[in-house]
DNA sequence: GCCGTTTTCGGCCCGACTGTTTTCAGTCG
């Protein structure tokens, strides 16, 4: 069983969490959990570095001692600073922790008071009165950890952020007609565009006696008031969604947008930055004593640090601040910069109108370029093509090609992986094509041994392309399948071929940080938008903001090549 | 536990809201 980077990133955050009960100095809860975000995030295995016999305390927030844990989960698979915690303080007391309104102090004082250690435990003492027994509890907050028990039942896993989006573009509109109000943006994870949200982070800037706050939790769409103050405000809305909104004066527009948009651990350093040279910063501006110094604007925020303009999505903490402070920030790709979709159906398989109609979507959507690549014979449930099939629509896109004005058809498929690595049609058709994607839908829990060597011995075939959606997850329904991702981007490099960021909300896959392996390696990506309908081309911007948070610039995109550069990339991959 | 143009000690990001308190602790983002 190896161990991964979320398996290491998951023991320090229960290490935390047991620490933080345990009344631990809170500085060192903090180098925990800083340790589990920069491992999350990192975009190497960090098994493979031990291996390799890197200095770990290279990174940031590792020292020496981090670094030790590190070596002993990978190499025995478990930490034994861990299991003597778990033998002081009863491992299930975490999960208290992820009751909201219970925090390590009030999940110790359930604990020594109550002998509460499960949330069974929890559920009970809260039914039967006990909480409010205890200093510091009363009725309210008894009543409350009952009702966030029932919610927790009815658990809300976050949100794909293109289905946010709907949301937050309505309630968007009707903020910004409430009197005093003057700019509206949506902050936080949506602006930052993560794969998925959480909640919403809502940022208005309004006079003081606008009436934005009340509006805002008159709302028709909102269930609950969960609280409301002068300037804060947090409601759910009628699909469970969180909303959280932050009302400023128009002057401290850049420092609130720039605090609330996150993430975390960049305001953190930025702060810190701040500090080393005498300013604090928070979300109502930069001070110098009590001066405000700067704060209008994001730009204002960083060039007082001494800092370029930061891009959202680079913004989680990982080497962006170095970055910007040497010079060598990306200049991201960017919605203009798409030429072309690589991967799309039409009616043929599972998709739901002919080539023409995507055809003329894709050129109404600015592409010029679009390639149709039905699923192959395997997939029967979508209608897949056999060879014969495949040959009919070869020839159909061939006269539409002398049709159609102002696009271009690529003959294309995605075809199957099967079991054995190998592919679901044979070279003498897909050597005719212009492109093969090829992705695996089917025995997505073969271990990663078998799972990874499918993949890899699929690329090898001399007609491979694109690996199309690489991990197979579907966000909520579907993880990714157990693969050795930086071993696969590896191989592509080595073959000359490409991997996918498929746009689709539901997928979002390749993952930012496996996106931006894949560049640091050299193998171009390709952001696709795996269309069905004629409406899911808008779903690129989607792909694209992954892209964007895998670092990739216009260079590294493979579809922002014109027809002319992309023509002779697609004839390598098949050439062998 | 980490870190160092205040380097091996003594700091460590900042503020809003709630509830149970009378001046603040706990939680959250």
């Amino acid at each position: 069983m190896p161990v991964l980077n979320p398996d290491i990133a998951r023991a320090f955050d229960e290490i935390a969490d047991l620490l933080e009960i345990e009344d631990a100095n809170p500085f060192r809860v903090r180098a925990y959990r800083t340790a589990a975000r920069l491992v999350l995030g990192l975009t190497s295995d960090l098994k493979t570095m031990v291996e390799a016999g890197e200095d770990l305390t290279e990174l940031p927030g590792i020292g020496e001692d981090l670094a030790k844990k590190i070596i002993e989960i990978v190499t025995t698979g478990h930490c034994s600073f861990l299991e003597k915690l778990e033998k002081q303080t009863p491992p299930a007391l975490t999960e208290l922790l992820k009751v909201p309104g219970l925090g390590p102090k009030r999940v110790k004082a359930l604990w020594h008071e109550l002998d509460v250690e499960t949330v069974d435990q929890l559920t009970r003492a809260a039914r039967e009165g006990r909480i409010r027994s205890i200093p510091g509890f009363g009725e309210k907050t008894e009543a409350r950890i009952l009702e966030a028990l029932q919610a927790q039942i009815a658990a809300v896993p976050r949100f794909p952020i293109a289905v946010a989006a709907p949301y937050a573009a309505a309630l968007v509109r009707y903020l910004r007609n409430v009197p005093g109000v003057r700019r509206v943006v949506v902050a936080g994870s949506f602006r930052r565009g993560r794969d998925t949200v959480g909640d919403l982070d809502i940022l208005a800037t309004a006079s003081a006696d606008s009436p934005v706050m009340e509006r805002f939790t008159a709302y028709e769409d909102v269930a609950e008031v969960f609280s409301q103050g002068t300037t804060r405000a947090t409601v759910i809305l009628r699909n469970k969604l969180q909303v959280d909104l932050r009302a400023v004066d128009e002057s401290a527009y850049g420092a609130a947008l720039h605090y609330f948009t996150g993430s975390k651990s960049h305001n953190i350093a930025i702060r810190r930055m701040g500090q080393d040279i005498g300013l604090k910063v928070n979300e109502y501006g930069l001070f110098r004593g009590k001066e405000r110094i700067a704060g209008d604007t994001e730009e204002s925020v960083y060039a007082a640090v001494g800092l370029p303009y930061i891009e959202p999505e680079l913004r989680e903490n990982r080497g962006e601040i170095q970055a910007a402070r040497a010079g060598h920030l990306p200049k991201l790709v960017a919605m203009g910069d798409l030429r072309g979709d690589l991967h799309a159906h039409s009616k043929a398989s599972d998709g739901h109108y002919s080539i023409r109609d995507m055809a003329a979507a894709a050129r109404a959507a600015g592409l010029e370029y679009l390639a149709i690549t039905e699923h192959s014979r395997h997939l029967t449930v979508a209608h897949g093509l056999d060879p014969v099939r495949l040959r009919r629509q070869m020839d159909e896109i061939d006269t539409l090609n002398t049709e159609l004005d102002g696009i271009t058809l690529l003959k294309g498929i995605e075809v199957d992986i099967l079991e054995d690595g190998s592919l679901d049609l044979p070279g003498g058709i897909l050597s005719d094509l212009d492109l093969v994607v090829a992705a695996v839908h089917y025995r997505f829990d073969l271990p990663r041994g078998k799972q990874t060597a499918r993949i890899l011995k699929a690329m090898d075939n001399p007609h491979f392309t694109i690996l199309a959606h690489p991990s197979g997850r579907l966000i909520g329904s579907r993880n990714p399948m157990d693969v050795d991702m930086p071993r696969i981007i590896r191989h592509a490099r080595e073959r000359g071929c490409f991997l996918e960021i498929n746009a689709q909300p539901e997928r979002l896959d390749l993952v930012d940080i496996h996106a931006r392996t894949a560049k640091e390696e050299g193998v171009l990506l390709a952001v696709n938008s795996d269309a069905h309908s004629i409406h899911d081309f808008d779903n690129l911007r989607f792909g694209l903001q992954q892209a964007q948070r895998g670092w990739l610039e216009m260079k590294d995109v493979l579809n922002t090549r014109t027809l002319k550069e992309l023509r002779p990339l697609l004839a390598a991959t098949m050439s062998r």
